[in-house]
DNA sequence: TGACAGGGGGTGT
DNA sequence: ACACCCCCTGTC
């Protein structure tokens, strides 16, 4: 059992900054850069390597036991038939000064096509909270309450991309019993983030203790919404998007920004624009719109952006991020 | 080193 | 508008 690295064709090359950007810039919440530079994540039961060759081009590692449905996955997750470039080049760049910009400094960036009812729970996590925190607050649900997803075995093949992260965080404080949990011990397993209907079992005050803070009811009253109603998730993520965005309104602490995320990063629909601070600001400054509200800045950007509004969001947030 | 404010990638009232 | 809950971060 090897843990071989393999080429992933289909994916024109990159930047390790737009990588970077891609899998740890605010879409998905379980990437961790290793201290080589290589790129560890979760998703689903799945656990996969990413990295970068020479030339740009993404290199893929898994257990060997999972290596076919992983290159499935893979190219579901990074949305390897899609062609972004040609979905950027739809965009109404030669219009728009800054959007060019934004495009030619981040050329590559992809939006990542997570599971949906994970990319629910992500988000129904993010609320006031920072890239950071988000991560911390995943990796505790998915450690605590998630079910292992390898075994322990010390032959594990994938025990190198687990090493702890480099020598940047301090050693644990005695009086803090439980400083940040990011990287688990090394004779700990990786664990997949808990489904709905295991969230519906889990008491609040648990859910809590993960960092939540107010966002644990949230989840808590979500997870007894779906459980009552099944296939429910699974239907509203076949719906077209104005309706699947109605639904997830629906639910407690999903408002109009989470929906979108949720949809865009999650079901791959290029029409959602999610409208957090970070687009309020660019809107504000490169555009001109000044005091406008979210809602009417949605509005704004699907009807300056067009139905891949979605997209361009993602370039303009990365950019903004870079350079506020 | 260790406290102490400040504010955070929203939602609900 | 403001509370919600709590933790990261910068600062003294």
């Amino acid at each position: 059992m090897s843990d071989s690295w393999q080429p992933l064709a289909g994916v024109p090359a990159l930047s390790g900054e737009v990588l970077a950007e891609t899998l740890d810039g605010g879409q998905a919440f379980r990437w961790h850069r290793e201290p080589d530079g290589t790129w560890s994540g979760v998703w689903a039961h799945l656990v996969v390597g990413l990295r970068l060759d020479a030339d740009g081009r993404i290199e893929w590692s898994a257990p060997a036991t999972n290596a076919i449905a992983t290159a499935s996955a893979l190219t579901t997750y990074l949305g390897v038939d899609r062609d972004f470039a040609a979905l950027t080049d739809a965009l109404p760049w030669r219009s728009d000064a800054h959007l060019a910009r934004c495009l030619a400094e981040f050329r590559g960036l992809r939006i990542l096509r997570q599971p949906f009812g994970e990319t629910l729970l992500s988000f129904l996590c993010s609320a006031t909270k920072q890239i950071v925190q988000i991560k911390q607050i995943v990796a505790l649900l998915a450690e605590r309450h998630g079910a292992p997803l390898l075994p322990l075995s010390t032959l594990n093949p994938l025990s190198a991309l687990r090493s702890p992260p480099s020598t940047l965080s301090p050693p644990p404080s005695a009086l803090r019993p439980q400083p940040l949990a990011l990287s688990s011990p090394p004779s700990a397993s990786l664990h997949r983030l808990p489904t709905w209907p295991e969230l519906a079992e889990i008491p609040e005050p648990e859910l809590r203790a993960c960092r939540l803070g107010f966002r644990a009811r949230y989840i808590a009253e979500t997870a007894r919404f779906l459980a009552a109603r099944p296939g429910w998730l699974e239907e509203t993520e076949t719906l077209p998007y104005a309706a699947a965005k109605a639904r997830l309104c629906e639910l407690p602490g999903v408002g109009e920004k989470v929906a979108d995320c949720v949809l865009l990063f999650g079901a791959g629909r290029m029409e959602a624009f999610p409208v957090d601070v970070w687009i309020l600001k660019t809107l504000a400054r490169r555009y001109g719109l000044d005091g406008w509200r979210p809602a009417q800045l949605a509005q704004f950007g699907r009807a300056h952006f067009g139905p891949l509004a979605g997209l361009a969001q993602q370039y303009l947030f990365a950019w903004e991020r870079k350079h506020r």
